[in-house]
DNA sequence: ATGAAACAGTACTAAATCCGTCCTATATAG
DNA sequence: CTATATAGGACGGATTTAGTACTGTTTCAT
């Protein structure tokens, strides 16, 4: 299983969370608000929107009466931004980041290029979906003709399935 | 980062291997010549190919003589089939697979219909692109551009770059 | 027939990673 | 000035993963 972190997918969660209740209150919002809408222990729902401040996706104002609210709105902050905010860069494997002197193969490696383009990849379809589209279930169209070679493209539109 | 395990990558290093040398000998390699071949050491090599057997992905002939060879050709094996044998289902957290218990929030979870979709899109990304593609470098097309919004499509082709 | 070579399967240990928590400092509204 | 909320760093436990070792089974060559 391509894993992503339980704490990254906190911090959908709490991005989505966020996102859905933008309007009221200035779209501000306490650490501890979050915790019992989203169900998740304080502690762990700080350190999440912590690391999501510090990537630019949030903006936190201090004090009482203090809290977070996006920085953006949520059609231009991506999953992409999201996931690499809480475990770096979008990379398969780590010799797909830029880094060199991590594995031993690296001068002679015989798909290094490709893990790269992979990683790419990945990314793009990271990029396309964004933060607003999680704010209502996503409806799937292409993905699943894909796999009959008729459609090379990926494609979804925000709907109200399910 | 969105991590791949080692083994994983050790995995399309391998079959990679198998597939560039497919032509001499019947396709047939050992465990000790694919060691050599990608300088990872013998009894990981070992463990990798076996679960790839396990998966249907090589076949194997025992006995002095013996040794592995690629169950399908090269254009009908898919990253994604790779990545599943030695990862299990393509999924970007435990949420997104149909086993059911594993997470708290379960009955209440606001985006787990999202997950399913975004592993799905992730998903459908790797099995576009085939082995036999990874024999020779990538040349990616549509992804750069993708990022403008222009072109939703995730393509690529197969090139002779770098 | 017999032995060498290569795959098959299981079990185990060491290491790295990740999760969750706690503590102290700083800022702000009333 | 105080209560509340964020800021930042540090730490320990638990889980997962990587790598290795050992034993069994099959096949070819002599």
């Amino acid at each position: 299983m391509i894993r992503l972190g339980k704490l990254t997918d906190y911090g959908l969660v709490l991005m989505t969370c966020i996102a859905r209740s933008r309007t009221q209150d200035g779209g501000l919002h306490t650490a501890r608000d979050l915790a019992k809408m989203s169900r998740l222990p304080l502690p762990t729902v700080s350190k999440v929107l912590k690391e999501l401040l510090q990537s630019g996706l949030l903006v936190s104002h201090r004090g009482i009466k203090g809290g977070y609210s996006l920085a953006r709105d949520a059609h231009e902050i991506s999953l992409a931004e999201i996931v690499t905010a809480l475990e770096g860069p979008i990379a398969l494997t780590e010799c797909s980041t830029d880094i060199s002197g991590l594995c031993d193969l690296e001068r002679c490696c015989p798909i290094k290029s490709n893990q790269q383009i992979i990683s790419q990849i990945v990314k793009g379809a990271l990029e396309k979906v964004m933060l607003s589209d999680l704010v209502q279930p996503l409806q799937l169209t292409a993905i699943k003709d894909a796999s009959g070679k008729l459609v090379p493209a990926i494609g979804y539109v925000s709907g109200r399935m399910q």
